[in-house]
DNA sequence: CGACCTGTGAATATGGTGTGAACGCAGGCA
DNA sequence: TGCCTGCGTTCACACCATATTCACAGGTCG
């Protein structure tokens, strides 16, 4: 299981993220942000690195997909759990999932 | 490995130094000039030696950046081990980094 | 068609960077 | 000891790079 020892309990095998026991309703791309991110808990990851497991391939030197799809599942992270901050920003180099913000 | 012996962990290749497993916050010149120093424990290291490892190429006579970013590193390392004294000044010379305080 | 997902470009917000200046401390010397 | 001086430390700011959010057009699937 993943990251299921706070609120947000994560499984990837049945497509779904709960809070509460609550399902999320995210979209596919979204969900497999969120996995890729809590699979490595406390490690900082690259846009590259993020981008490889969701979309395959490289991004553009200028694709910003990696950061709208963190917006959007901040918004939605937020909604479920206020006041809760999980995915940190490194700038310059990515982002981190922290289970307990 | 890094410096892995205390409670700082710093890992180049993971653009990260951590403190008992959580990442400091530390932008991408304070994380070059934290390894910089860390890779040379217990050596002295002039301001040229340091700049030109981070920067690259030499200091103007009166820059003062190497400083600004030891103090800014000081102050956050500080923050996540509170007394730690992991980087010395020596006087007219340059700084050193010691693992154990 | 309608509802939604997706990726892109553009506007806005935020944070990093380097510089100059003010401040503080330590060492030298009378 | 007390002052002076040089250096180190920190602050404040302007500029620039980066991240965030918004709006929209095309695609998909019912």
């Amino acid at each position: 299981m993943l990251a299921g020892m706070g609120r947000l309990d994560i499984r990837p095998s049945e497509h779904a993220a709960l809070v509460d026991g609550r399902p999320l309703s995210l979209t596919v791309r979204e969900l497999q942000l969120l996995v890729t991110l809590a699979e490595h808990p406390q490690r900082i990851m690259t846009r590259d690195e993020l981008f490889a497991e969701v979309w395959g391939g490289r991004p553009r030197s200028d694709d910003r997909s990696v950061d709208v799809y963190v917006s959007r599942l901040r918004a939605k992270l937020g909604e479920a759990i206020p006041g809760a901050q999980l995915i940190h920003t490194h700038n310059g180099i990515g982002y981190r999932f922290s289970p307990d913000g």
